[in-house]
DNA sequence: AAGAGTGTCAACCGCTACTAG
DNA sequence: CCTAGTAGCGGTTGACACTCT
């Protein structure tokens, strides 16, 4: 662990030199989390301070943000989450933080991370400017009808999957959604009006990105999923854990879980109900043959018609037709 | 089995904006 | 206004995990 001080514009050099650098400790995250449930966040130098940890504000901050607030959502991208990224990302750029205001418990680092690992990893592989209005056109044209087919087909097979075990009652992670009636409308994409060349986005249902987007999105697909989240310390949450848990402090309820948490100003407009009936559906199980992996947008096999899109694209852009 | 290569993501850095005194 | 402190953002790094040979 590297507990080199680091050089601060602030004061006590004694404090300095104590700073420490790197990966938190199971202890620090806990006197972080106790610190911040009696005293509330803010302020994050004197917090350091305060809950006796020799880190820099700014870095308990980020730990705190990233990782340890209870409604942090872990795990894989969804599909539908890929999707809202790539269409916020076209009309915000890097606008990481904004981003993140529209993917519930997602922070603007992880998607930042996807953004750099997944998206243009696979620019990179076609050769092509992550900026470009070429790429900006793929990402329209092709790899977001591509996602919503997938969503489509996921939420399809699931219904399928959920019909047969519902009759067949084993203990399958799909049987346990099984008193459901997915609805497989749930992203009703006109994909069969799409064509290239055409404006897509046509929408049946009542899902619009923010500010009106002309792209259906669906909220969290796994709600189950979020609300059981491998939070780093459950226990604590659920007041298990630590000497100094104030059972009537809020720590066990998601602070950003109100009622209304889904009716995100003209974004999550779906019901309640209906998406809660949708959470059960896990986008990264095979149901009935479909696989549904987050990674599954990027696949390599599909680089060929990528590329063949690009090269279309160019064309158009010369010619000024196809 | 082991080393190299690659991917992922938590954490850090530098910068800017905001605010209070 | 000016300054210091604080918060937040986006870019970057590095450690670790995983995969491939």
């Amino acid at each position: 662990m590297d507990e080199k001080g680091r050089n601060l514009n602030n004061n006590n050099m004694e404090d300095e030199m104590d700073l420490k650098r790197g990966p938190w400790t199971a202890e620090e995250d806990f006197k972080l989390m106790n610190y911040i449930a009696t005293h509330g966040e803010g302020r994050w130098n004197s917090l350091s301070r305060c809950a006796g940890l020799q880190r820099t504000g700014k870095s308990c901050r980020l730990r705190w943000l990233n990782y340890l607030r209870p409604d942090v959502r872990r795990g894989n991208i969804t599909l539908e989450e890929q999707l809202l990224i790539l269409e916020l990302h076209s009309r915000w750029g890097n606008r990481w933080s904004k981003i993140a205001q529209y993917l519930p418990g997602r922070t603007d680092n992880e998607i930042k991370n996807y953004w750099r690992t997944r998206v243009q990893k696979h620019a990179k592989q076609l050769k092509c400017d992550v900026n470009s209005q070429q790429f900006k056109d793929t990402m329209k044209y092709l790899w977001m009808p591509r996602l919503v087919e997938r969503i489509q087909s996921a939420s399809a097979a699931a219904t399928v999957a959920t019909t047969t075990n519902t009759t067949t009652t084993t203990g399958s992670a799909a049987t346990s959604s099984s008193n459901t009636t997915s609805n497989n409308q749930f992203m009703t994409y006109d994909y069969n009006n799409n064509s290239l060349g055409q404006q897509f986005g046509v929408v049946n249902n009542e899902y619009s990105t923010p500010e009106n987007s002309n792209v259906a999105v669906s909220p969290m697909s796994d709600l189950t999923e979020y609300y059981s989240a491998p939070n780093p310390y459950p226990e604590y949450y659920s007041g298990q854990v630590g000497n100094s848990y104030h059972p009537d402090q809020d720590l066990v309820v998601p602070q950003m879980l109100p009622d209304n948490y889904y009716d995100y100003p003209g974004l999550l407009d779906e019901d309640l109900p209906g998406m809660q009936e949708q959470s059960n559906l896990n986008w990264f199980e095979d149901f009935n043959g479909v696989t549904s992996s987050s990674d599954s947008l990027w696949n390599i096999g599909e680089s060929n018609e990528d590329l063949w899109f690009l090269q279309t694209q160019q064309q158009f852009n010369n010619n000024g037709n196809f």
